[in-house]
DNA sequence: GTAACGATGGGATACGGTTTCCGCACCGGT
DNA sequence: ACCGGTGCGGAAACCGTATCCCATCGTTAC
């Protein structure tokens, strides 16, 4: 009665129970499960009927304590609300179903404290690969804190992924998927110059961003290319959100009114923007143009559609979990290949109906 | 040597690695830990120096193996692409970080097969619940499906927990968190109507998700309400997208072009609804009046921002966390109260600029 | 001065599986 | 009929941690 446990005992059946149901030895039921062991028909048969009845699972923790289990992959993000974050963690999620693998999601909220904590939280779940998403914040600490993620994870033979950031410098074993972000924002600027537009307002993003320095930069790379002088009263940073697009253009109708264009960070500050213009009584893209950065569906949506910057988001999903697939696979193989560490993606302009050449206001 | 395993080999140090180093024994280390149990001040240094120096973490699957260990949710959602679901997963996972839990997600594409798999995958993990997100599409064999992942996950000792559709019928061990579907569907069509409106085309969704017909029933009982009689001709049925929207103005401007007003079953649908009726020609709101529902950031962010029904997503998130966390906790003290099964939020009307009183068009 | 007691640390065991190593039984060959 | 080979099932070790139980040491009380 005592023996260890009672089979009818609540909480799930242990393999213990399926074994004994079935008559059989516990190593035989897990053979059967797992498939990687010639097996009698008839003991399949048996154990696999008292599965059923049981409703039987195995514990994912043994499991994985045992050595097998299934890998894991840890999703780590500031804002859960962005719309580029869906798209990445779509692209991550649908890939590592494919393999059968598994995914979590916990969010930084932009603190530092909170993201180390999580990334011990990941490294004791043992996850695969710790992918973290999203621009950074610049600051001093910022490189030595990554290496040292990435060195932690690496020790206990995980890896770090850091999506839509630039690479870490020195020797650092991470890996990193990027777009062409300052290419993006040439082209983008590009397209506005060529439209004819001499004075556009800039709407980068924080200053301190990586991914709005690269985004200015770009911008600025076309001016010079069109010799068209770049007047840094033009730029104004701020968050990626409505709010900031609504208030920097009302703030620059007020200061600099003389420009043609906005050249928005993101889509959403492109809509904050615009509606900061309508209700100053500019009609867009008659009067003024609008370009955005990212090229999610909002863009499309938005009136007039939006002419923005398309950044294949749910492909770099894919690619992070490939590379981390890969570098599992490989296994010692192709130890810190200078190449497979950082990948570019493209990215393009997606020309819609927000860009006009300018006219000439009052 | 081949004592059980060297010191410095590769891979994640163990708690004996700690112990073996700070010259302890293993119980030691795991009391400075975690911290339930006197130790004195010159243990807890060297244990915590060696620690800090092996970069050491614990064992996630082994303490949770041993007894400890963190729970963990699951969030299952058909798209994680839906600005919907954003939101509930940022209520989520911040109740769970609040309470030092984690959350896994997992996207089934509207696929059974999938949807299975996932759950059993987490009852592998021995997840404290699995969070089932949007509405779900009533065909016959759902609530017998939906009854048997109440049990299985039941009989493990974890939970289902439903958000944002309707409970499951009879004696089943699951909790739903819901909102007032039809109450917020029946205040914007009395919005309409007040404002004068008699002929409104009407977008629901899916005819077989019950969000739809919640939102549609809610529009019938407003117009009974009013005594206004029901057209069924103005029902056009569809997924709730953008394109839909769209295509369902274009055709209903072709069969039956005296509406003049859109009631929306999204504001997704509300943006594609409105873009179709500017390419026609026809300005909103002085021409047509247009509302949503739902209350995502896209509704403030169209032009002319959108009249909808605010749905308390983030909340319902949160609130379906603590329903969890109170369960476990309060343990065998409410087995199958009748309420705490059923939670559901209000909704409410947010009025911006997308309803005016009709005119007589031609 | 000694006994009882509180405060700590160590050893052993359980958690639920996987896997290696063995042994048994059954098969065919000679 | 005996022997070797093969295929399959069982026992046990181990994965990394938490915890129960016991040993020890220093204290305080009598």
């Amino acid at each position: 009665m005592s023996q260890r446990k009672a089979t009818s005992d609540a909480g799930r059946a242990t393999i213990r129970d399926v074994a004994e149901r079935a008559g059989v030895s516990v190593a035989s039921v897990s053979r059967v499960l797992s498939g990687n062991y010639p097996v009698s028909e008839e003991l399949r048969r048996r154990v696999m009927k008292v599965v059923r009845d049981l409703d039987y699972v195995t514990n994912a923790h043994a499991r994985s304590l045992a050595g097998g289990g299934t890998p894991t992959v840890a999703i780590l993000i500031n804002n859960i609300t962005g719309a580029a974050f869906a798209h990445v963690a779509k692209g991550v999620e649908g890939a590592a179903t494919l393999r059968g693998w598994l995914s979590l999601v916990g969010t930084t909220g932009d603190d530092p404290e909170r993201e180390l904590a999580l990334v011990n939280l990941m490294r004791q779940q043992g996850v695969a690969a710790v992918i973290l998403l999203g621009g950074a914040y610049d600051y001093d600490e910022y490189q030595l804190r990554m290496a040292r993620f990435a060195r932690s994870l690496d020790a206990a033979g995980s890896h770090l992924v850091l999506v839509g950031r630039p690479p870490l410098e020195g020797d650092v074993p991470a890996t990193t998927v990027d777009y062409d972000n300052e290419g993006g924002a040439y082209a983008m600027a590009s397209h506005l110059l060529s439209a004819g537009h001499r004075r556009v307002l800039v709407l980068p993003g924080h200053a301190e961003l990586t991914t709005a320095q690269g985004r200015l930069k770009g911008a600025q790379r076309a001016f010079e290319a069109y010799g068209v002088p770049f007047d840094p009263g033009m730029v104004r940073h701020g968050p990626y959100d409505y709010e900031h697009g609504y208030e920097a253009v009302e703030a620059a109708l007020h200061d600099t009114p003389d420009f043609t264009a906005v050249l928005a960070g993101t889509d959403v500050v492109a809509a904050g923007a615009a509606q900061a213009l309508r209700a100053a009584g500019l009609r867009v893209p008659e009067d003024v143009s609008i370009v955005g950065y990212d090229d999610i569906p909002l863009a499309s949506q938005l009136t007039p559609q939006l002419t923005t910057v398309h950044v294949p988001y749910e492909e770099m999903g894919r690619v992070a979990l490939r590379a981390v697939a890969d570098r599992r696979e490989g296994g010692a193989g192709h130890r810190k290949s200078a190449d497979g560490d950082h990948l570019v993606l493209g990215t393009h302009v997606v020309v819609r109906n927000s860009v006009r050449p300018p006219i000439t206001r009052v």
